[in-house]
RNA sequence: GGUCCCAUAGCUCAGUUGGAUAGAGCAACGGAUUUCUAAUCCGUCGGUCAUAGGUUCGAGUCCUAUUGGGAUCACCA
């Protein structure tokens, strides 16, 4: 049982055995800094029912924990604040506790699984700063579920079909001259990349010159032939004309390949890759279910609908009047099928703040159909990333490509890590994997400290930050108690338990403390799927064990008891530290 | 026009179910290293929590309205 919950108890027995008030959610607060105590009860609400004043419920509650909580070593009373300070014992039990436990903050299986599906990119251009987000997200809290104890399978919907994919090979087939990666000496996926801006470039010039024949913008952009051509190629596409399906799978192969590079430098794999192009005719049968039951209906054109004015949203179409597959269609089917291959009981879709419309409606239909799995559908909804100069365009060259940004992060590392002049002694590769952890560490952290639901902005000199509230000072923190200890092993000092008399400084107590939240606040953050949560946690971790570091001298210490103390904590704390960036999918170094 | 999200220090962000004097980082300025990694630590400066009401012992947090920003309401995905 927790240090927090044990209190609580204490709590519940004072209130019950001085007041006869039975309370049953006790609430503690971690005490401000600027006063003293660990954990602060808030007297206010009792007032009322017990009509005493709120500072005679604390001095009495004080009393009694003094005498009947063996934790509690003082407390102080201001206002309707019960502030309690807590034994060094206890600290010193919990740290133990905390060192033996090799799961610490890990969860033992709870008998659920989740799947969540993330990064999902079309097959026409390179991964972006956007995809970054979002994979990290869906990567992180991938991890968070499973050391709350779910299983967890992580998935990917490609988008491989479409006007958009037959865009880039038109453009191919006209000006490609057989290039491919090897010859063009470009990734693949940059490679197609290329295509579809040489697509839109020419499209554009075919509509400006229709419109200067005084043809309307509306049906220029309708007759240009190379968009005629794009559809004529979809429709041999879903004929299963050969050679487009050879052209196709070509294509789609050397961006596979270009995406393989990119998710292997970044840390991201998927269990399973689902492709829309061939799951996108599902979904029929459950309209065809959906109709036959009324949860659908028929429009006069033939059209199937859902009518869902009654719960605040709008009608909305899922199948056309041809009998053709919509967005919604083929979201229907294939989480059926998802369901259908893995069973999970909860299905996570990390997917922009721009499809939350869309996932309130595919969430309410699968209710509506019935399906047991409807209430554990979520959409973890991620907020857009912006640019100082404003909004990400595809269109206006204003994307922030992935690769690129990997490189210069990377780079920002080497700079900063040369100059230090501490890794002289590096071998070459050693540098190079080095540099890459350290320039990933501030992109992922860049990305997810933030919380996940707000947009945030991106500011390139920020994201190679290496100071401050960054990866790479998380990073740092661990190398350093590294360094500590490698130092402590020569010097034999023991690593087993701490002595349970060994004096505490404040500084000590304060990372302690630190440490016993851990596994709260990955249960919070599985909670609402925020890595943001545990960012900001190994960043107070960090910080706590800085000052730690600054105050007093770990090896310098004298006093055996003492100094194997502050070994084991800094062991603690490096394990922890470890452990929490390794959920944001963070590496740390043992020397930097 | 309907619906949803957002607004906290010059900038980027935290702020647990309503609790104390609203916190970090960056930027600016000033300190700290004969000793464990200075990619560090300590300090100073910086706020009408968009605005106006309401709920109550107490509101950045909950409710209403307004303003500003964004998204969405496609037989696109």
């Amino acid at each position: 049982m927790t240090l927090e919950l044990q209190l609580k108890n204490h709590i519940r027995q004072a209130l019950l055995a001085l007041y006869q008030l039975s309370e049953n959610d006790v609430v503690l607060q971690p005490t401000k800094k600027d006063f003293e105590g660990f954990y602060t009860f808030v007297t206010f609400g009792l007032t009322k029912a017990l009509r005493k004043p709120p500072v005679q419920i604390g001095q009495e509650l004080g009393q009694y924990l003094l005498l009947h909580a063996p934790q509690v070593s003082a407390f102080n009373v201001v206002q309707g604040f019960l502030n309690l300070s807590i034994h060094d014992q206890t600290w010193v039990g919990l740290l133990n506790e905390i060192i033996a436990d090799k799961n610490f903050g890990t969860k033992p299986a709870n008998g659920h699984s989740a799947m969540v599906e993330f990064s999902s990119p079309n097959t026409n251009k390179p991964l972006h700063l956007g995809h970054l987000r979002n994979v990290f997200l869906g990567d992180s809290i991938s991890r968070i579920l499973k050391a709350d104890g779910n299983e967890v399978v992580k998935t990917c919907l490609v988008n491989d079909r479409g006007i958009h994919i037959c865009k880039s090979m038109l453009a191919y087939q006209h000006l490609g001259n057989g290039e491919t990666p090897q010859s063009a000496g470009l990734k693949g996926d940059h490679l197609i990349g290329k295509y579809y801006v040489l697509f839109d470039r020419e499209y554009k010039r075919q509509v400006e010159a229709l419109t200067a024949t005084g043809l309307p913008e509306e049906e220029a952009k309708k007759q240009a032939p190379w968009m005629k051509e794009a559809q004529q190629m979809l429709q041999k596409w879903e004929q299963n004309d050969p050679d487009t399906r050879t052209l196709w799978q070509q294509m789609n192969q050397w961006v596979y390949d270009g995406f393989g590079e990119t998710y292997q430098k970044i840390g991201a794999n998927f269990d399973k890759v689902y492709y829309e192009s061939q799951t996108y005719l599902l979904g029929k049968d459950l309209v065809a279910d959906g109709l036959t039951t009324g949860v659908f209906f028929t429009k006069p054109d033939g059209s199937v609908w859902i009518d869902l004015t009654d719960e605040g949203l709008d009608q909305k179409l899922v199948l056309r009047a041809d009998g053709t597959s919509v967005y919604m269609t083929q979201d229907l089917g294939t989480t059926d099928l998802k369901f259908k291959d893995y069973g999970n009981d909860r299905s996570i879709w990390v997917v922009g703040n721009e499809q939350d419309y869309h996932f309130s409606v595919l969430f309410k239909i699968m209710k509506r159909l019935g399906r047991s799995y409807a209430d554990g559908c979520h959409h973890l909804s991620y907020g857009m990333v912006d640019l100082p100069s404003g909004k990400m365009k595809s269109r206006e060259g204003t994307v922030v490509d992935a690769d690129e940004l990997i490189a210069e992060v990377t780079a920002a590392a080497e700079t900063e890590g040369n100059s230090k002049g501490k890794l002289d002694d590096f071998p070459a590769s050693e540098k190079t994997q080095l540099f890459s952890m350290l320039g990933l560490g501030a992109l992922k952290y860049y990305l997810l400290k933030v919380d996940p639901q707000k947009r945030m902005l991106f500011n390139p000199a920020e994201s190679v930050e290496l100071h401050g509230n960054t990866g790479p000072f998380i990073q740092y923190t661990h190398a350093r108690i590294r360094s500590v200890l490698r130092k402590a092993h020569a010097m034999e000092v023991p690593l087993g338990a701490v002595a349970s008399d060994v004096a505490l400084q404040n500084s000590e107590r304060e990372l302690i403390f630190l440490l016993t939240q851990y596994p709260e606040r990955v249960a919070d953050a599985a909670r609402d799927y925020s890595p943001a949560f545990v960012a900001q946690y190994a960043y107070d971790l960090a910080k706590g064990y800085n000052s730690f570091y600054a105050e007093v001298s770990i090896l310098g210490e004298t006093d055996p008891v003492t100094l194997s103390a502050r070994v084991c904590l800094s062991n603690a704390v490096g394990l922890t530290l470890k452990k929490a960036t390794a959920l944001l999918g963070i590496d740390v170094p043992e020397r930097m």
